[in-house]
DNA sequence: ACAAATTTGCAACTTAGTTGCAAATGTATC
DNA sequence: GATACATTTGCAACTAAGTTGCAAATTTGT
């Protein structure tokens, strides 16, 4: 199961041209564990004894970013949030939500949110991204 | 007209029952005459010879925000951006658009986003909030 | 004008993220 | 597997955004 994070992370990465680290497979592979966004202190702490320098983490992600593996998640948080490009489509990321009773952040992969039409009074729609707040399931 | 938006200013911090003072009242004139979400550094420079203490804006933000004056907007930067809670229902704001080509964010308070039903797999859901990314009129 | 409640400013601090650069690692080629 | 080149890493020092505690100042109701 581990070894198979590892081996996806690598494909991964290879497919997408870039260098094949140490750390960068590390990151990825919690990345694809992960079920919801996570701040680079977080994907530290799940890191466990492979320790890499805050920055690295923080390099990695935006090398993440930039060819498209990566979103950033909009919370009402002070830190950034990251998540695999997963169940989104070219235009648009599938929903967040935050509890407002619990804090907790859950993705609603499965939800559809209908898209905004392409263009609105000059301005070219490209991409959407929507934020939910409420009460989960456990807080309901 | 300056006079005006003091008038006004004055008039919604007695209704919501805030202490009417002098850094309240200039915060917000700054965020009626705005047409956009501004961060604590942007209010203050518009501020002008007023100056306040970094912390009292956002202590002001902070009990506006409380009493549903204001509204954190959701935007890629890593300044927070306030705005007044115009153009809003109770379920939703409007939304966001940011141009990827010059980076100005606009207010699209004329768009109707459609609303996500209520409830989703157990999750109830009070409010909705959408950001958008494209071109802009003057980019496109 | 007074007392009580609330807000303000300051200085010091925390947290999140960034910079520059030398050392280390990864990749392609022989 | 050694070499050369390109890319990434770690460190330390830094910036930016936002927060804390508390005494002094301001606002409000009477």
């Amino acid at each position: 199961m581990s070894a198979n994070f590892d081996l996806q992370a690598r494909r991964i990465l290879k497919s997408a041209k870039l260098y094949c680290t140490a750390g960068r497979v590390a990151v990825l592979r919690i990345l694809l564990k992960a079920d919801k966004p996570l701040r680079q202190d977080e994907i530290a702490g799940r890191l466990g004894k492979k320790r890499f320098d805050k920055i690295t983490i923080y390099r990695t992600l935006e090398s993440l970013l930039e060819v498209g593996l990566v979103h950033k998640a909009f919370l009402d948080e002070r830190a950034r949030h990251f998540e695999l490009a997963r169940n989104c489509s070219e235009t648009q990321c599938h929903p967040h939500f935050t509890c407002t009773s619990c804090g907790k952040t859950h993705c609603l992969t499965e939800m559809a949110i209908p898209k905004v039409k392409g263009t609105h009074k000059g301005f070219l729609i490209h991409r959407q991204q929507t934020r939910l707040e409420g009460l989960c399931p456990a807080c309901a």
